[in-house]
DNA sequence: TAGATTGTTAATCGATTAACAATC
DNA sequence: TAGATTGTTAATCGATTAACAATC
């Protein structure tokens, strides 16, 4: 178990996890492949293939441990502990971000964000300060960041994302609308809003004829 | 060509259609699949597939016309004519995509906002009104909307996608952490932002540990 | 025990890559 | 024309589904 594990299965991961904790909200306490599978619109098969890249967490002739397989898969992704983030950019995705509470609900905790307009700089955002992005480095010497999320616009996203990168940053949330140049060790996950709308646009087409 | 286009080639056609605004706008004129398979990552065999599914856009010996090619994938997606929207939800995530200039400028204009929220209701966020949810139906008797934008929070998602699909909106794009139920004939493209954040703490932990 | 359902191997299906004739 | 590169068919690869022995 826990060898490679295919961007399929990764993608997928997270829907796990959210039917789960539905479930064990509901009070369910078993369920089977086939009954997540219907409930989810996967196959029975495909799920035990996913679950079983990580270890055998069920029970022949009686299925799943609901919240058993909610904790697994948490700690699967990491989300049973605490990762400190900061947000580049105080635009309207960074506020977004900013003063959600369904983020640090999970463990996400915003530090600081960080904007290059004297006017947002030493404001709050929620309870948290605007800082000088000119200061970035210095902050990152003296703090431990897991996550910086990228939410500046276009034309200076490479240029903050260098910056993120010779200071240590090794995880990257971008929203910027562009596939950031990045050395091996950092991993990235792209947002790209705009293709939603665009993929959404192409289904109506499609659907119409 | 224009047959049947799997679901991996439309989640790829938005990054052909950036990459191309962006070789057109730094004035390169024409491209080989090599070239562009080079600057997307993708292998030059995948590209030629990929736009093959709509039709002959290059010449051999010469490649690809970038301005021609941006067009007829901007003209595949949609995204050459106006779509009208409608956001669901004055909160933070509702009020970013208001906010934004970057979706009017592909043509995604936003008619009004609905809200429940007493003190949001009557109010502009940029320009656009805040309207009360209750008057929906009303409102979508009297106006096309090609799109709605549901930002509500998770517990109102299900019941106000009902009303809007009710009133004959057949386009969704949805916020809320769930898989709305929904007919087929309703297209729904799924955001899930905090399924990002999981992923990327998945593979933090697959990098280190 | 008998019935149910997993974990896992084998079969199928679909997507990606390779190859190459057509042709600009 | 010769060289380059497409459009398209064939080969390969990987992901999904089916099947079934193991076992709770």
């Amino acid at each position: 178990m826990a060898g490679y594990v295919s961007e399929a299965v990764i993608r997928r991961l997270p829907g796990y996890y959210r039917y789960l904790r539905t479930l064990e909200a509901e009070g369910v306490k078993q369920i089977s492949s086939q009954g997540l599978g219907e409930r989810m619109k996967l196959t029975a098969s495909q799920i035990r293939q996913d679950i079983n890249c990580f270890g055998g967490f069920g029970r022949q002739g009686y299925g799943y441990n609901v919240a058993e397989l909610r904790e697994h898969i948490g700690k699967i992704l990491g989300v049973d502990r605490v990762h400190k983030m900061i947000i580049l950019g105080a635009g309207n995705i960074g506020r977004a971000v900013a003063l959600s509470d369904s983020f640090p609900a999970s463990g996400f905790q915003t530090l600081a964000i960080f904007d290059a307009d004297p006017k947002k700089i030493g404001t709050n955002i929620g309870a948290i300060p605007v800082q000088d992005v000119e200061t970035l480095a210095g902050f990152l010497a003296n703090h431990e960041v897991d996550i910086a999320v990228l939410a500046v616009p276009l034309e200076t996203s490479q240029q903050v994302t260098d910056c993120l990168v010779e200071n240590g940053v090794s995880a990257i949330w971008n929203f910027a609308p562009v596939d950031l140049k990045l050395p091996e060790k950092v991993t990235v996950v792209n947002v790209h809003l705009e293709e939603g709308l665009e993929i959404l646009s192409f289904k109506m087409k499609q659907m119409n004829g």
